[in-house]
DNA sequence: TTTAATTCCTATTGACTTGATAGAGATTAA
DNA sequence: TTAATCTCTATCAAGTCAATAGGAATTAAA
């Protein structure tokens, strides 16, 4: 399961996607429109934005606007950022490779083939889908 | 990621599939071959138990054995029992589906549209994959 | 120059989960 | 009868999750 915090994060930036200006949108704003808490908010975008999924302005009349274009940030980019790895096992993860705690021999694992397997499948799904589908999804759906 | 449970649990079953002897296995001859902590074993043996994925023998000269055919059980079932869904979230989830406390109307949201694709990639790989595929496959290298 | 509005940073907290360990009870073959 | 096994329940420390809090730094506007 993802976390409450990729759930806030993938709604704070569709609604980042969805407004696209050309001006950031405050905090405040993408709290109450998509009923978030918050201070909670804060730190999520703190974190987006190490990587560059967000960027900032500071100060007054400031906020948060997307880093890059919407189709650039896929559903892989911000699960990775708020919960880690897709990989069911460190062993398996392209972007974090971890060889596990108690692993005997990695290359005749069988549990590590299965997951491996599974890896790939999840992986190929999230980073094929972005934010300006989703966005765009959200639009033909009459949902914004 | 997968548990240290699920780990456990895959290990053990994989001992069995590739003992497949007539007379059940003990604990203690698990725990052991495969460097498991024994008591934390004994209560995930109970737990696969219960649907059925391991059967028990008591008293002396008991011990477990595989509640059906290796090849009828898969990564996927024993996943379910140690990690709970595969899903990435309940609203997609086929085996245990509950509403997300915050979702405002699934049919429109563009987060589980995603999610949903995701999960159909992850289930149909390891449902395909079996205990019987994966202890052929420890035979072939060798690894047995 | 001041002020008000904003992001940024760090600490704290309660509830829950994880990965065990412990010990006694129930069952059964020898 | 006994010894070897599975069964059940309780407990525990450490870590994670989902927030909340408060003030520091920055910047546009008054």
């Amino acid at each position: 399961m993802i976390s409450q915090k990729a759930r806030y994060a993938l709604r704070a930036l569709l609604y980042l996607a969805a407004k696209a200006g050309d001006h950031p949108v405050q905090i405040g704003e993408i709290a109450e429109a998509e009923k978030l808490p918050r201070k909670f908010l804060e730190q999520i975008l703190a974190e987006l934005k190490k990587p560059g999924i967000v960027r900032s302005q500071r100060g007054r009349s400031g906020g948060y606007s997307l880093g890059r274009p919407a189709k650039d940030i896929s559903f892989a980019d911000v699960l990775r950022v708020t919960d880690g790895p897709l990989a069911l096992s460190p062993c398996v993860s392209v972007m974090a490779y971890r060889k596990c705690d108690d692993c005997f021999e990695e290359s005749v694992c069988a549990i590590r083939k299965a997951l491996l397997a599974a890896r790939d499948a999840t992986a190929q799904i999230l980073e094929s889908r972005n934010l300006a589908m989703a966005a765009a999804q959200l639009k033909r759906s009459g949902a914004i």
